[in-house]
RNA sequence: GGCCCGUUCGUCUAGGGGCUAGGACGCCAGGUUUUCAUCCUGGUAACAGGGGUUCGAUUCCCCUACGGGCUACCA
């Protein structure tokens, strides 16, 4: 391998749906790691077996596909430092904690969670503080630095159940550097001593974190800002299996916070406030609650991956709209802010808007069939292109496709009351019929001729343009929305035309027709 | 509570010792349009506060306030 050569992973727990955090984690670097023609890894850190959520890590791999986030090695396409999920490296974590223990930084401990807890209980009576198991509290606990070598050996050959822990140095001044954040300083006498191995034989997450991104030859760790606090830790560790000048780089992504109020971002966030927080959707499978997601609600995976890109980090231009190969050519981790961003659904509907109006007619086409198909109905490809080059900058979403366009596959099957009580007139069904009788004796129907037709109507009869128009709009559409008039009815054609007409007239003096 | 990180328009952000503090979303007002949207033009709006350093600080330093994260045999 290439000394300089980056390799980065994205190290997702498959506890449930990955939110957009998880993405934009993931985004990050795989830019980073195109950017620099390097590496990306996906890890499945499944260690904790209580949280596992069956189909967690297929939706993962899913919502990441469907981002355009690719890997070169993990799970399914494999790679030289299988296997990638951590549970299945059990074996491997084991050899490195002994390790460990055997060079004197890391303890057995036996307390017991009742233990723990009135340790708790004893600290939040004492001036409401926090009971941390630390250099300052260990020699009273039970553990092997408390007891002695013959009580340690006993209580393990006895089957007594024990977690391993580091043992934090006392007062050093531990330097982490951050490509973001720069130098971050801990005293190790705020540490405490992190379970790294737990009683049921795996690690937690210190541990088979950083055993593994050492031995995947991991170059840089771009992750949430959730981990700088354990940072320090994780450069103890390093420092202890003596691989500290190898160590990768560190890099801690700002947060992405709710929109309103306070806090990062959560997964009850989304439905509370109307916008997805997920990639796709999500069904719990123990509630049965759906969670809604980017991708059926409408929005285009380059999109979605923009709108990620930009919230925390930005390219210095006034740039905004970013192709795939654009994003990662810009992209730069000198470029990510320091502070947490909130979430602004309104802007992501603007990206997706333009993103839309960057599509062919023939892309939009495909997008559109879906909802053709749903409502069966059919048209050729050339009338289908002909609508959406009508419609297609009404379209924020992709069912605004369908929304905007449904009335030229289909007759409106009622007309709204409130337009009708705005524009309709003791007069407007005679102007109509009287119109529709010139329509008739029309030759050749298109925008042009109708809208000469129209001139000529208004001049004769003194009928205003909009006392016309907007109540044959009614009962073309059935509302006072839509296209240009004579685009519209070109496209229909001078049959449909009329016929909607015809239909409009009979009914719409009937009030159950309105609503 | 303790430790750590952060703070430019409502939001996402650019900028950086001397600028009319720039852009985008939103909002408001005009224009285009027979409608609703789109679109176009314009407008509104920010350097958290207090001390330093300096000829000069929004920019550098300190303090405070506020916000965020972490504080599990979870990641």
């Amino acid at each position: 391998m290439e000394p300089n050569y980056v390799r980065v992973r994205f190290a997702p727990s498959p506890t449930g749906p990955l939110h957009i955090g998880g993405i934009r984690t993931a985004l990050y670097n795989f830019l980073f790691a195109r950017k620099n023609r390097g590496t990306l890894i996906l890890r499945i850190e499944d260690t904790d077996q209580n949280r596992f959520v069956p189909g967690a890590e297929e939706y993962i791999v899913e919502s990441l596909s469907w981002c355009g986030i690719e890997f070169d090695e993990g799970p399914i396409q494999g790679g030289p430092f299988a296997p990638y999920r951590q549970s299945e490296r059990s074996e491997i974590y084991k050899e490195y904690i002994h390790r460990l223990i055997r060079n004197g930084h890391a303890y057995y401990a036996f307390d017991t969670e009742a233990e723990l807890e009135t340790m708790r209980g004893i600290a939040r009576a004492d001036g409401n503080k926090v009971f941390q198991y630390d250099q300052h509290t260990r020699k009273s606990l039970r553990n092997s630095l408390a007891l002695s070598e013959s009580e340690v050996r006993t209580l393990i050959e006895s089957g007594t159940s024990y977690v391993i822990r580091i043992k934090i140095p006392e007062n050093q001044h531990v330097v982490v550097r951050d490509l973001i954040r720069g130098e971050v300083v801990v005293n190790t006498a705020n540490l405490d001593d992190k379970v790294l191995f737990k009683s049921d034989g795996l690690p937690t997450y210190h541990l088979a974190n950083v055993v593994d991104d050492y031995l995947m030859k991991i170059t840089h760790v771009i992750r949430g800002e959730e981990w700088l606090p354990s940072a320090p830790l994780h450069l103890l560790l390093y420092r202890f299996f003596g691989w500290e000048d190898i160590m990768p780089q560190f890099a801690h992504l700002p947060l992405i916070l709710k929109p309103d109020g306070n806090g990062k971002l959560s997964k009850r966030d989304g439905d509370r406030l109307g916008f997805p927080v997920f990639p796709m959707e999500w069904k719990d499978p123990i509630t049965g609650e759906i969670y809604s997601g980017y991708r059926e609600s409408g929005y285009l995976p380059e999109a979605v991956i923009n709108i990620l890109a930009h919230l925390g980090w930005n390219p210095g231009t006034e740039q905004e709209l970013f192709s795939f190969d654009e994003l990662i050519y810009h992209f730069s981790l000198d470029r990510v802010g320091k502070h947490g961003s909130k979430f602004d659904p309104e802007k992501a509907k603007w990206f997706n808007h333009q993103y839309m109006q960057r599509k062919s007619d023939a892309q939009l086409s495909l997008l559109l069939k879906p909802f053709l198909e749903h409502n069966r109905v059919s048209s050729s490809d050339d009338y289908i292109s002909r609508v959406i080059r009508l419609v297609k900058e009404r379209a924020f979403l992709i069912p605004d496709l369908w929304n905007s366009a449904w009335f030229f596959f289909m007759r409106p099957e009622h007309y709204d009351e409130k337009v009708y009580q705005k524009i309709w007139q003791p007069e407007t069904s005679n102007w109509i019929e009287s119109f529709s009788l010139e329509i008739e004796k029309l030759d050749k129907f298109n925008k042009d001729t109708l809208y000469a037709l129209v001139q000529d109507y208004t001049l004769n009869t003194g009928v205003k343009m909009g006392q016309l128009m907007n109540p044959l709009r009614l009962l073309i559409v059935g509302s006072n929305q839509g296209p240009g008039m004579m685009e519209l009815a070109e496209i229909l054609g001078k049959n449909e035309f009329l016929e909607r007409i015809r239909i409009g007239l009979k009914n719409i003096s009937e009030p159950e027709a309105r609503q």
